[in-house]
DNA sequence: GTAGTAGCTCAAGTTAACTTGAAGTCAAGG
DNA sequence: CCTTGACTTCAAGTTAACTTGAGCTACTAC
């Protein structure tokens, strides 16, 4: 009932290679990993740290931009006001990509309802839709 | 008063470099463009559809799906059907990744609102956020 | 007529985020 | 003892979407 898993338990729990895993762990998205013998042996807790990368990549963040998420910004007297306009910044930009989303969904279900078997065969109604 | 523009001036106009405009006429995107002395000139029309295709794009539209969005799929007897599902499909992706913005954005939030100098600062509250 | 500016083509380079391959290690099973 | 399978490192390859560079052309201005 060890709770330590190998690289490639993990990688099979979440769905990733064993590649990607040493992949953030050199790009230090993840912390430096216990060794047996050489190989890493993990806690469960690792987990919700892929997850959480895995959500944020899905939301468009960058590896940089994780490891920034997950290590702060260098300590400093103004550390934490950085820390505030990053997640600001970013919060702006999500909201922003939301609305694009949203438009395109828009442009989805206009092309779905009319039958034109493309986008240039609905013309410049298709078009205004996606353009405002 | 022409209407014809040069690619530099489409290039200005929405903020793209020529190199963009001729990748995707070689890509098909943009229909093969008229040429005066060897130069390309477009139509005003021509912005109408790159705004497309930026739109698409940042809804996670890849070139090759932005094709076939514009281009449509081969005419034949379920040309239409594929084209439906293929609206269908890419409906129903954007808005799974809508929820996962939502899901990202609400993160944000609360990390904006904890003044945490970085995400392990919060600890497993925040990922449980995150992960759910 | 010549300098400058913008355009042309084609091949090669760029970046991010991984993946793949080669060459080697380690513990368990037969 | 020897094979198997999962692991190790490190360098190089991959894909998408462009960009950049080299070498050339064509109009405009002086």
């Amino acid at each position: 009932m060890s709770d330590e898993l190998s690289i490639g338990e993990v990688a099979r729990r979440m769905d990733l290679k064993p590649s990607a895993i040493r992949f953030y762990e050199s790009e230090r998205l993840l912390d430096p990993t216990a060794r047996r013998s050489g190989r890493r042996v993990y806690e469960e807790s690792v987990c919700d740290r892929l997850a959480v990368i895995r959500l944020a990549q899905r939301a468009g963040f960058s590896i940089a931009e994780i490891r920034t998420l997950f290590r702060g910004f260098p300590r400093g007297a103004t550390a934490a006001t950085r820390w505030q306009s990053f997640v600001a910044e970013k919060r702006c930009e999500l909201t922003k990509k939301v609305e694009e989303l949203r438009g395109m969904l828009e442009l989805l279900d206009f092309l779905q309802d009319c039958s034109c078997p493309d986008l240039d065969a609905c013309g410049a109604e298709a078009r205004k839709r996606a353009c405002c």
